[in-house]
RNA sequence: CGGGGAUUAGCGCAGUCUGGCAGCGCGCCUGGUUUGGGACCAGGAGGUCGCCGGUUCAAAUCCGGCAUCCCCGACCA
């Protein structure tokens, strides 16, 4: 009890559904023979994550004579207006993307959360190799004095950078650092590489895990291990670099918006909050369900600076001999994260089509082995017809109806396809939107061109609800004084006039929680004086509380 | 790093005050009846009570030590 989530949200008498018998509490983790550890590490990581995400779950109902009533249905996760971050884990688990791992502070990202990985990484990457990059992987590990070279880096990892200190029963005569991130062995590389002006530019881009060590861990959006894409270019000028930087912002802003259908601010970061060593910081910055502000891919420009510390030069057209331009830009597995906080609802996930590994589930209704054999003809009817136009998962398991409705809303799929008996007859099937719940039948025969359709105007519902969602959480302010009272009532996203003084950023933060997320490239036109000193000269700015 | 809690079946918990057969719910397995919004009945499997030591005829329970995890306050994608 003591570390159970408030009552209130135990006993909260969530939507209901006609279910006519008692409460029928469900799985945590619904399928425990899958994980096959020792016993001895069982023990340590079963504390982790699952005591927190779920204690006290049972204790609620002792109280209530009054939830004996059978029009009551529970769901086993929390209510999202009234704990965010608990809603968020308990999707997270339930829905079964990732589990907590005996590994400290690291998650296992489980097939389904990888599936929704892997279709982000393929449509980003397909945008990547479109701009001209090529793949490549780089080691793990980054020798000490490679990775001291650059002192500002450096300085702005160091705290959480791992390091092997032996290799087999023998100490090692210099540390090895798992890498953070890979500019330096990226561009140290580049140094060998690069000669001539026709070397350039260096386009690469590698997918890898890295390694930031963590003491806390929020599934998906801070682990102390995690997947991500790093592009490392360099370039004959500043222009080109320049250039390059903000393309792939454009990429990281069109992916994450079209594939994601999550809207997105791209902007510059203040010199308070840019990449360590970076000469400029981009970003793209997202806004969750419960209005704080999630950074969603970056890309920087690091001028010479890098080149000059490793020694990257060529011999220009005109004989001269130049240090090369470089850039590097990201995205991670934040992005899942990303996708459930920003689409989710009380019920669970909601996943835009374009990277929902099943964009529609067939569940079939029967009672009694004839039925059954006739549902089974209609779903391998329209699988076929489906077949690499939409991902289907036709649904067989020994559960009722009822009960993989409620499993597949809660894993988001975008469309449910209900095929009984009464479909059979009429040669259609039932399909319901997980967004909006609305039903409508369709003739079998039609499936194949509308479903796609459907898909689609899914994708695009999400957007708009994102967008709107976004604005109506958008307010334009002239002091600290207008955020301190509005983010108490609700948290948002906030335009203010800002000088440039990191010191004036500073008092924001202080103040309110808010940092400087990002200064819009797209100005709202709009100028002042600034919130904080009420110094005319000003950009216009973005604040919010972020993850 | 500072403060507060917890550790008993796969999960959530009761039992500890006052020492005396290891319990409950859900999940899991088998069989039957079911199936259009998380089905029901019957039977069954499953435990070094976090670890080490002490007290006692007897320890989940009392005493000492250790470990681990969670929550709240400063940095990060």
């Amino acid at each position: 009890m003591a570390r159970g989530r408030p009552m209130r949200s135990r006993t909260t008498p969530v939507p209901v559904m006609g279910v006519r018998r008692r409460f029928h509490l469900a799985v945590i983790i619904g399928r425990g023979s899958d994980l096959i550890f020792s016993r001895a590490s069982l023990l340590a990581f079963r504390r982790r994550g699952y005591n927190r995400a779920f204690s006290g779950f049972l204790a609620g109902f002792g109280e209530g004579a009054d939830v004996s009533e059978a029009s009551r249905f529970v769901q086993e996760i929390a209510e999202q207006s009234d704990d965010f971050s608990r809603w968020y884990t308990d999707v997270v688990l339930k829905a079964e993307l990732a589990d907590y791992s005996p590994v400290r502070g690291c998650m296992v990202i489980r097939p389904y959360g990888y599936a929704l990985w892997e279709n982000m990484r393929d449509a980003l990457d397909k945008r990547i190799r479109a701009t001209g990059h090529v793949n490549a992987y780089f080691p793990l590990f980054i020798p000490e004095n490679l990775l001291k070279q650059e002192a500002e880096h450096v300085a702005g990892f160091s705290p959480e950078v791992a390091w092997v200190t032996a290799g087999g029963d023998d100490d090692l005569e210099e540390r090895l650092a798992i890498r953070p991130t890979s500019e330096v062995l990226f561009l140290t590389m580049y140094s060998k590489w690069i000669q001539s002006w026709r070397d350039l530019p260096v386009l690469i881009n590698q997918w890898a895990n890295v390694v930031r060590w963590e003491m806390r861990t929020y599934l998906f959006l801070r682990t102390m291990e995690f997947l991500w894409q790093e592009g490392h270019t360099a370039h004959r000028t500043e222009v080109e670099a320049q250039e390059e930087v903000l393309r792939m912002l454009e990429v990281y802003r069109d992916f994450v918006e079209t594939e994601l259908a999550i809207p997105v601010i791209p902007g510059g970061k203040s010199e308070g909050e840019k990449f360590a060593g970076a000469q400029a910081t981009y970003t793209i910055e997202a806004m969750m369900g419960d209005g704080r502000a999630l950074q969603a891919g970056t890309s920087h420009a690091f001028g010479q600076h890098f080149a000059q510390v490793f020694n990257i030069t060529f011999l220009d057209r005109d004989g001269e001999r130049r240090h090369v331009w470089t850039t590097s830009w990201g995205v991670t597995t934040r992005l899942v994260g990303a996708v459930v906080m920003a689409h989710g609802d009380s019920s669970g996930l909601v996943l835009p089509p374009r990277v929902a590994p099943y964009q529609a589930v067939a569940v079939p209704i029967f009672r009694n082995e004839e039925e059954a054999q006739r549902v089974r003809g209609v779903i391998d009817d329209l699988a076929r017809r489906l077949d690499g136009r939409v991902r289907l998962h036709a649904d067989w398991s020994d559960h009722t109806p009822g009960w993989k409705f409620n499993e597949w809303e809660l894993r988001g799929v975008p469309v449910r396809l209900e095929i009984g008996p009464r479909d059979v007859a009429n040669g259609q099937v039932l399909a319901v939107r997980r967004d909006t719940r609305e039903k409508q039948a369709i003739p079998v025969g039609e499936l194949s061109a509308r479903l796609p359709t459907l898909l689609e105007d899914i994708q695009r519902s999400l957007f708009a609800k994102a967008l709107a969602f976004r604005e109506s959480r958008s307010h334009r302010v002239g002091s600290i004084q207008e955020i301190v009272q509005q983010i108490e009532v609700e948290r948002g996203f906030f335009y203010a006039p800002w000088c440039g003084n990191g010191e004036c950023e500073a008092e924001v933060k202080a103040k309110t929680g808010a940092t400087l997320r990002c200064l819009p490239l797209r100005g709202d036109g709009e100028s002042g004086a600034c919130l904080v000193c009420g110094q005319p000269e000003t950009t216009t700015a973005v604040f919010a509380r972020a993850y």
